[in-house]
DNA sequence: GCCAACGTTGGC
DNA sequence: GCCAACGTTGGC
């Protein structure tokens, strides 16, 4: 069992977004990063822990718990032609895109990147070192018990 | 295979 | 809107 980290942009998929959906889950389409590819193909089961983060907003941080609810398939949204996701080079028999699908368990607070930045005992998560960028990064075992602590 | 140019991310 | 950091692209 493993935890993830996965920044998400509300305007796009809010935490709110989520919990109205069928099932309160949804398919993390549209990664085109290799390395976040990987973690979702190659490393995620279904069970592992889930830090729902809103990125690239007012108020960026932690805002719910949730857990992947399927194992990695194909990215539909690659061969839609004219999507935004769409991708010429990859087809249905050898795909270059895959997510995984993830399910809230329950809503947090706002748990701020500014407030996981003064937890010195977080210094080491990949979300708060400097230039990082990858939409999708493991979260080490203790720092998610420092987290899930802070968020209860 | 190098690497400059370019595009994107995302906190501030 | 700024801009540092990073990933990708494509000419050579």
């Amino acid at each position: 069992m493993r935890y993830w980290l996965m920044k998400s942009e509300p305007s796009d998929v809010s935490v709110d977004d989520l919990a109205s959906f069928p099932n309160q889950s949804v398919d993390w389409y549209g990664v085109r990063n290799y390395q976040a590819r990987n973690f979702m193909r190659d490393q995620m089961r279904v069970g592992d822990g889930v830090l729902f983060y809103h990125s690239n907003c007012a108020e960026p941080g932690v805002v719910g718990i949730a857990k992947v609810s399927k194992l990695a398939y194909p990215d539909r949204t690659q061969f839609i032609k004219g999507h935004k996701y769409y991708d010429p080079k990859a087809t249905p028999e050898k795909p270059r895109w895959f997510n995984v699908d993830v399910k809230l368990v329950r809503k947090t607070r706002l748990l701020s990147i500014k407030e996981l930045r003064a937890i010195p005992e977080l210094a080491n998560l990949r979300i708060l070192q400097r230039g990082n960028r990858l939409s999708i990064t493991p979260v080490d075992p203790r720092d998610w018990e420092i987290i899930l602590t802070k968020l209860k």
